[in-house]
DNA sequence: TATATTAATCGTCAATCGACGATGCAAGGA
DNA sequence: TCCTTGCATCGTCGATTGACGATTAATATA
């Protein structure tokens, strides 16, 4: 058996992986700080705090999540860090989110279940 | 003024867009049964709380969030409600990361800071 | 009408998150 | 040596999350 994580074609390994990527992107002012770095041509310092207008205290640690994440990298230029991005860090998510991505050219979102009969009836759920 | 929550290029709505879908990505249980439900041709009730083992309960919270951030569609087919994926929900999401991981071509993650001088002390940052 | 089936909702609890100000720390310059 | 600069860390607070069992709601079926 080579990985008892299996369960119908997919593992929880990799399953904890993705959501954790997504949880590093799963904040707006983490989000915006991912932009920003991408906006530049290379990265920079501290102006992140002026960019995002948070406390010091709070960007520095939203970096330290996406640094943790592997999405962001930090270089030390003494005094400064010099942030950037690792886009290869995000394959996982990516990967995923290419799969349901491609499935939306064969499936729209109406075609439903093993019950073909099911379409009788048919409403939306909340 | 077209925009008002703009700053550096990025407006602040789209990044609370990106990360309410980024969060609902961002907990092992739901990648999984995101996972299950790509895993199918079509869409599958219960079984989704066989797969996941976890209580009914909190599968079906789980699926309440995936639906209120568009991901997930519930179709009733009483008694059973019929999950599947709504591809076209993860288009910003889907937009963000496709630059990020475009940025990967041109840029590895060493290339660094405005100041060109910088690279002569180099540490990793933790 | 009574019962079984399936999913949503409620109430509770511990754990985690997000924000902040204050403080600490390492290097560079006066 | 004493400041200054730039970032990390600590401690604290309220809010949110995630898990569960118990309950409720809506149908189908006996």
């Amino acid at each position: 058996m080579p990985d008892p994580d299996m369960t119908h074609g997919f593992d929880t390994r990799n399953a904890a992986q993705v959501a954790a990527l997504a949880k590093a992107m799963a904040h707006p002012a983490r989000v915006r700080i991912i932009e920003f770095l991408l906006s530049r041509p290379g990265c920079i310092g501290g102006d992140i705090v002026d960019e995002i207008g948070l406390a010091q205290s709070t960007v520095s640690e939203h970096l330290r999540i996406l640094k943790e994440s592997g999405l962001v990298v930090g270089t030390i230029e003494r005094p400064r860090i010099c942030y950037s991005l690792d886009p290869g860090a995000l394959e996982p998510l990516h990967a995923l989110i290419g799969l349901i991505a491609a499935r939306g050219a064969q499936n729209d979102a109406a075609s439903c279940c093993y019950t073909p009969q099911a379409y009788a009836g048919k409403e939306s759920a909340e």
